[in-house]
DNA sequence: GCAAGGTC
């Protein structure tokens, strides 16, 4: 390996080993006194610099540098039956070559290796990959510590590499079993399901202990949309006049008897006037949002800018990239003393969000918001720094605005407002008029927030109001809503499914196994059966990874032994998996019979068969076909790019079915006459 | 072509 011309390193030096780059900086920094020195071996930077006439070497790692597979003989799907691959031993593949690369550069040079990576579970492992690659180079290395800390700040650095401590084997194994589970569990049920279905390449389903509890809450909820029974009311609203029209409701609210609804509106629908009888106001103070972890950044980026979690995330990770907000991946809603929020405003002061700064420093509130978790291994996702906006994409500005927004709305001093409650008397019926008025905004100024209540005239008791209109409404009771994306996201947070890194990756891994469409997602046919078909087992359920998560920590503290752990797993998915294989047949037929109804687009304008979507054996191309075939032998192209759904409309120049791609309606024909011209 | 977990 190249290294640079220099030869600071032929002795030997200390190697410290961090998660990733950004954590690598900052130790060196902090290691060094700031005088680290940015260098890069290859494509991977490090740090260096001499301290007490040693030669230091910090190297921030990509995450896990290897994951585990099955050896390549087990790739095959046919042949090999999901009973028989529950027992097959995964190997470590190596995922990461250039930070292997690295390692091995270094691995010689090294007298001491330092591991300081994150703090938990995926982190003691992935300092442990890197120790073996080291060892696997470098026979002789024995001088290896850890330094465990729990924030990037000078005080916890400086004592965690004073008081090194060994590398936590078990935390390693607890997270190592995890990975064997995961993948014995989720690869053999993926498999399974897949081949119950015929469903391959592109086209596979899948199961795992993550997707599979999200992917069942999405079906419960639909299905309780579904079943919904909505059952009617009867409202009755008033439209009022006093130096202003406002609008007041029957104090009974929901009616739920007609009889009773119509005997109230008979005996006030010709009235004139009402009486105000009361009016009663409080003024409330309203707090500001707190801090932006993951999860809320997510929630609000699903809710306020309609954008995708996976999208939001992709976005965030391109502006922390670019030095423009801090690490987007973070559990904390706390800010920590450290971080120079007077900086950060003075910068935004000068800034396009001058005027929005400005509102802070008149309603600057004493202490920040803090939310209820509290973490220190990163700050709460912020701004650092202003980027050049003209460069930025729109999303970029939107993602970058939000982040703004809510950092300035937490250093904002409440908001007051005035709810008004009037009682107003209609021929002796009582109705409540609401209004709602902001006294003094302050972070409403700065951050978006829906308000639907409405400011009402002022009104004084036993004062006289005209009747404009009476109404008598029949309203239904509405079903539950579908998750948003966001609420899926902190619903999956609050089961303990997945984490803060991996949640949006998971509904994006539902969207591309076509188990939910649309921006809230809406499962498919596809979705219920695969559901339905593990319903019964512990796959579907949040639990299992509950179960699994205290498992980790008995292995963590040499409570258990991860074999015995992975060999009770095994046996567990032995018998479901046994218990599937016996009702493979019906398994098959609900499966194939959600895929038809999923992917049946239409009738055929030929014969009247359904006209579905296929996957063509040769080309791997999809195209509609009609399932007359082959006595009808009526195909059609697809546009091989973009989510197609289908829409229940024929071509009014063809009769072949219009179909949705993307947001654009087409006519599958292309030979359509409506197209020429 | 399988999972979920790190990070780019």
């Amino acid at each position: 390996m190249l290294l640079p011309s220099t030869s600071w390193y032929d002795d030997a030096m200390k190697l410290v080993i961090c998660e990733k780059s950004i954590a690598a900086g900052r130790i060196a920094n902090i290691l060094s006194n700031g005088k680290a020195v940015l260098r890069r071996l290859g494509k991977m930077p490090y740090y260096t610099f001499t301290k007490a006439g040693e030669e230091w070497v910090v190297l921030g790692l990509k995450g896990h540098i290897v994951n585990l597979d099955y050896p390549p003989e087990f790739n095959r799907w046919h042949g090999i039956s999901p009973l028989d691959l529950i027992w097959i031993e995964p190997y470590k593949r190596i995922t990461n070559k250039a930070v292997t690369d690295a390692l091995k550069a270094f691995a010689n040079k090294a007298s001491e290796v330092v591991v300081a990576t994150d703090f938990d579970r995926e982190g003691e492992l992935i300092g442990l990959e890197a120790i073996e690659i080291l060892r696997k180079h470098n026979k002789n290395l024995k001088n290896i510590k850890r330094a465990r800390f729990s924030a990037l700040t000078k005080s916890e650095i400086l004592s965690a590499f004073s008081n090194p401590v060994e590398i936590d084997y078990n935390l390693a194994k607890a997270a190592e079993t995890r990975q064997i589970i995961d993948l014995v569990w989720g690869a053999t049920l993926t498999r399974f399901v897949s081949m119950a279905a015929k469903q391959y390449g592109k086209e596979f389903l899948s199961i795992g202990r993550v997707q599979s509890p999200t992917l069942a809450m999405i079906v419960d909820r639909e299905r309780q949309i579904k079943e919904f029974v909505p059952k009617p009311y009867w409202q009755i609203t008033a439209t009022l006049d006093r130096n202003g029209k406002f609008s007041a409701l029957h104090k009974k609210d929901r009616i739920s008897s007609e009889e009773e609804a119509k005997r109230i509106y008979e005996k006030i629908k010709n009235a004139r006037e009402g009486i105000v009888k009361s009016v009663d106001k409080t003024i409330q103070k309203e707090r500001p949002p707190c801090p932006f972890d993951t999860t809320s950044f997510l929630s609000a980026a699903s809710s306020l800018l309609r954008m995708s979690a996976s999208k939001a995330m992709e976005v965030a990770e391109e502006l922390y990239m670019q030095g423009w907000i801090s690490y987007p991946r973070t559990d904390n809603t706390v800010y920590p003393r450290s971080l120079p929020i007077d900086k950060t405003l003075s910068l935004l002061a000068n800034s396009q969000f001058s005027d929005l700064t400005k509102v802070v420093l008149e309603n600057r509130r004493k202490t920040p918001m803090r939310g209820k978790k509290e973490t220190t291994d990163h700050p709460p996702i912020h701004p650092v720094d202003i980027p050049p906006f003209e460069k930025l994409t729109p999303e970029q500005k939107n993602v970058y605005t939000l982040i703004v927004k809510r950092f300035l709305a937490t250093l904002t001093k409440d908001a007051t407002s005035e709810t008004t409650k009037a009682l107003i008397e209609i021929n002796e019926e009582p109705f409540v008029a609401e209004g709602y008025r902001l006294i003094e905004p302050t972070w409403k100024l700065i951050y978006p927030v829906k308000t639907g209540q409405k400011e009402i005239p002022e009104l004084h008791e036993n004062e006289r109001v005209d009747v404009i209109s009476l109404k008598l409404l029949r309203k239904e009771t509405k079903p539950p809503k579908r998750f948003t994306q966001g609420a899926l996201i902190s619903q999956m947070e609050k089961l303990g499914l997945g984490t803060k890194s991996t949640r949006h990756e998971i509904i994006k891994k539902l969207y591309s196994r076509r188990y939910i469409i649309g921006s809230t997602p809406i499962p498919t046919a596809t979705a219920f059966a695969v559901v339905d078909t593990i319903k019964p087992y512990d796959i579907s359920k949040p639990d299992m990874t509950a179960q699994l998560e205290k498992d980790m920590d008995e292995i963590a503290e040499g409570k258990k032994n991860e074999n015995s752990v992975i060999k009770k797993s095994r046996e567990m998915l032995q018998k479901v998996l046994k218990s599937l294989e016996n009702n493979k047949h019906e398994i098959r037929h609900s499966l194939r019979k959600a895929l038809t109804l999923q992917n049946t687009i239409g009738t055929c304008p030929s014969c009247g068969k359904p006209l579905v979507i296929r996957v063509s054996s040769k080309n791997k191309k999809r195209f509609v076909g009609c399932t007359g075939y082959p006595d009808c032998r009526v195909t059609y192209p697809l546009p091989q790019k973009g989510v197609i759904t289908k829409t229940d409309k024929k071509c009014e120049y063809c009769g072949a079915p219009i179909i949705k791609v993307g947001k654009r309606e087409i006519c599958i024909n292309p030979n359509c006459p409506g197209k020429k011209g």
